[in-house]
DNA sequence: AATGAATGAGCATTCATTCAT
DNA sequence: AATGAATGAATGCTCATTCAT
């Protein structure tokens, strides 16, 4: 890495473009949860960062670049491991209905973001084809994850035997109710947490 | 009823109407389910139907009001108390986990018709404000129905006390899953209603 | 002329289809009269009639032959000599002052009908190109009369030496205001009469 | 005021973007002179100006924004202090009768423009409801001056006695001739003037 | 690095008109 | 004699995108 006159304190161009490409994924993410992918427009996302509409082009070669970004990073935050190990699914020693569990916690504190919540927001069939196959394949590693934990929940026969197809997609594309939940729960996100893995794992038949 | 030559056989123009009417819903319903309601354009329903754009003007005072005629029938379809008794829920002597049981078996198959599937297709923040109150009030008796439902559950010990904002949002906003899960599943739908009343109610650990 | 059974009491099928021509007309000029030449649709002058729109095209080509019609009945309403006497301006004996002053009174009458009032409040600019001519030819004789009356006037002295083509545009043109006045003035439709001659003829000038 | 490299030569920004504003009221001014308000489409300003449709827009929100605008510099122009002192009505030591004299004089004037014109030739039926009532306050203190100027006549005896809302309505709405008479006129714009003034004045009658 | 200006493509909607019945 | 059904053409307007500066 090379020295640098002022040291860390004054941002190279470089780190300046890249905050500003986050500030237009992050604006893009405000507004998608807000009001939806499709009314969207870099009209609004220009409008909220007070940019003209064509600075954004200088950072982003599209609209669909934007989308691209934007559940990248989403995707990135989930997957991260370098922070809250809390619920990091993978720790060693975990069952798979422990891993299961911790999976929809980081589910819920990732949704706390807006740029996280993107990942349960967005389907696949409001975006253009071209890029819906790179959608598709940037948020696949998370659908592996969530299939890895319910097999492994299986094999360690902490998991019921279930449809794991029909497992599999309920747990995950679920998720999806998420944002809602997030918005209109009205106490803490860890008490969201509870009560949603409560839900998953138990059901809601009393014994 | 009158009587009318070459009996039922012959439509009359009245029929010819309405199924044209509802052959705009139908479309409309197809292609929302495909590419979303704020990507739908009346030139596509058009299109789908080998007429011209005005012709739909014939039928419908304009975009909105196909969208609501839509959520009226989606709606209708699952209040309809006329057919399939098997998964009608206030049938007496159920509990409330029996009939929350119906009430999701039921969801499942509306969900398999395209009309049905908009009930869970469709958010309310894709629509415009104008219709946005007119389609809540519509779609308000399916979820005060499933409210019913889990406070009776509550009150009869059947189902597990639990925060019931997150359960209640969880069982009917989770239910938005099911057209995913319809085109997914690949074994018959009374096994995918099979397989999530499972795991709804039972959860996915295993005891 | 045919005898008829019934004598006169029953009409004929002509007499009929006259009549609805003339509903239309009449209904076209209440609505142009109303809400303008080109806010006026086809649709709703079948509203107004009760009838569908194609009926229409059984009675007249299109829209611009009722406009045609219209016209040719306010002119000839505004030429008619078999009544009136009273404000007809080629009475012998009158000098141009008094024709000019019955040309007004008759204006003003005309105009409290709206198929007359039609006469001052289409322009001609708002006509499609086509029937512009025919409209033109069909409006002259007024303004024809009215150049004839004015000529007499400076002939035999009774009207003041002024440049001509002006004081016939705007007495004539000016008689655009009438609609207008029509409906503003609270007196009656002789009052107003009395109003306009006292101003055109004397002018606002006191003395 | 910052001084400028060139001198005032050449056009900053700002000035060439009002220009095209302006170009496009003058275009929509000489339109709606030739075809009237209802017929005019963004499509024959574009078309007029050469550029595409949509630009206009870069200009101007919508169709009404433009006639507001025009409105407004048609009702600027005819209110203007600061030149034409000559037919300037608020003249000191003027009586009612030689102010209304050049208050038509002034109207003369302004409808040799385009933009002007439109103060006589738009109908407050013809624009949306939406800004009629703007239209209407804008266009108000012309009416008013008129009145003003009338009620100062009477006041001094300069002025007949006659009836209030027709003198009022004839003198303020037949000026909506001018745009037809200014046509019509083959003479200068002041012979016109002078033609006018003598037959509002003294009216057309020989004494 | 940023933006003013411009545009092609597309959309919801309206309307005069036609045609088969 | 009347109308249900259908449509081509046009309109106001939006938006993603480009380009010269």
């Amino acid at each position: 890495m090379t020295k640098r006159a002022w040291g860390a304190s004054i941002q190279s161009r470089e780190e300046k473009a890249e905050l500003k490409r986050r500030a237009v994924v992050q604006s893009a993410a405000r507004l998608i949860r807000r009001i939806g992918y499709d009314a969207l427009s870099l009209g609004d996302i220009a409008a909220d960062l007070h940019v003209a509409k064509p600075t954004i082009y200088y950072y982003f070669k599209n609209k669909e670049e934007i989308v691209l970004d934007l559940m990248t990073s989403a995707v990135g935050a989930f997957l991260d491991t370098t922070a809250h190990a809390e619920d990091y699914p993978d720790a060693p020693g975990l069952s798979g209905a422990e891993a299961f569990e911790r999976f929809i916690r980081r589910a819920v504190r990732v949704t706390s973001n807006d740029v996280g919540a993107c990942l349960f927001v967005l389907y696949p069939h409001q975006i253009p084809d071209q890029i819906r196959r790179d959608i598709d394949t940037i948020a696949q590693p998370v659908a592996a994850w969530a299939d890895r934990i319910v097999r492994t929940g299986l094999a360690d026969g902490s998991i019921r035997a279930c449809d794991p197809i029909v497992a599999f997609n309920w747990a995950v594309n679920g998720l999806r109710v998420l944002p809602i939940l997030t918005e209109l729960h009205r106490g803490t996100q860890s008490a969201l947490a509870d009560a949603i893995v409560d839900l998953v794992l138990n059901g809601i038949r009393a014994r």
